[in-house]
DNA sequence: GTCTATAGGTTGATAGAC
DNA sequence: GTCTATCAACCTATAGAC
């Protein structure tokens, strides 16, 4: 189903080398779900901006929820550099700050495909299915800022009284509140600075 | 265009009265989008749903983007609402309370019709024409949230250091989350519940 | 792996009767 | 206001050559 993925091998390459199409018509596509949403996104389309047939996207991803399904896991790859890489022994504002730009880096590509999957019930399935399979959504993030900022209360330096849980919660919606209105509305005006809302936080944290 | 809207009027009724057809189409096109998103949501589907011929739509819509930027526009009502109704003098509890339950109640109908906005080009345009033209838009949550915290800020029911604009954001922000989730993955498995956003919200502004 | 050609099915929209 | 009938345009997917 997915030829491509089969190159990573180390035997000496046989037959015609790859020539990008695939990667082309991922991109393509994503750029098309940007400037048109998927319903006005056509195989065709797709076909035509790629620069390659369309029978070449059948080829290499069965149909045309394959192609969106596989924009969709392209642009979560970012994140698991992310939960990987951790928040470590950063202090507060620090930590705060690394998570809220990845974040938001993140969502800056990724809105757009949430968006087409809710728009398009063939999408839906194979979306959800990703998800748990992966085991990534939202609690994901939470896990993760919440971890660190229960500890950092164990430190003192967050108020005791405060659920780290569910102000992790309210960071990731504040994130997606500001990119979902730059994707949506296309500007950010009105919008709190990054540099405000984590420090807007800080002040709401602090004992 | 809209010929439904023209009966607001006390002159006696002439010629044959409505039979309910253009709310019937409004309902039928919601439920669709909920179902199958915009995508796979033709004016053939609309028509069997409610029960019309797809000529019923063509004559009270004018086109199929004009019944979503209908219905789009109908499942905005409800704001207006809270707007007028306003926060009044009620205790800090009690106004997160309201704001927020309110606010849920909009998100739940209205986010699957944001989202199907950018999912298809053909509506992007007209929808925000009509946001900035009623002067809609997360903003206006902001000013009316954010002022009833300013006064309880000068009240002494908020922590001075605290921005209020920015704290109304993370309120909206938190909502749209929790509506979000429960709208595209349909469970609300992992979320903080209403009370407990209003309790830890309560924590972190308290002096 | 990529192309061309095309089959087979849908879709949005119009025309005209009632 | 609502219906039936109809069409031209368009879309996804397949087949087979190179």
């Amino acid at each position: 189903m997915f030829p491509g993925k089969m190159d990573i091998e180390k035997a000496p390459r046989r037959g015609r080398p790859p020539s990008g199409g695939r990667e082309q018509i991922l991109t393509a596509t994503l750029e098309l779900l940007r400037e048109r949403g998927v319903a006005r996104t056509t195989t065709k389309d797709i076909a035509a901006r790629a620069g390659v047939s369309e029978g070449s996207i059948f080829y290499h991803f069965g149909d045309r929820s394959g192609v969106l399904l596989a924009v969709f896991q392209q642009v979560h790859q970012p994140l698991t550099a992310l939960r990987e890489a951790g928040l470590g022994d950063l202090d507060l504002a620090a930590a705060l700050d690394r998570f809220i730009a990845a974040l938001e880096t993140f969502l800056g590509d990724s809105l757009i495909v949430f968006y087409a999957a809710h728009a398009d019930i063939d999408l839906r399935e194979p979306v959800h299915k990703y998800l748990s399979d992966n085991q990534m959504g939202p609690h994901k993030g939470v896990e993760l800022l919440g971890g660190y900022l229960a500890a950092a209360q164990q430190r003192g330096e967050v108020r005791a009284g405060i659920d780290t849980r569910a102000a992790a919660f309210m960071i990731l919606g504040t994130c997606q509140m500001r990119m979902s209105q730059m994707t949506l509305i296309g500007n950010d005006r009105g919008l709190p600075t990054r540099k405000q809302v984590v420090e807007n936080f800080m002040a709401m944290l602090a004992p």
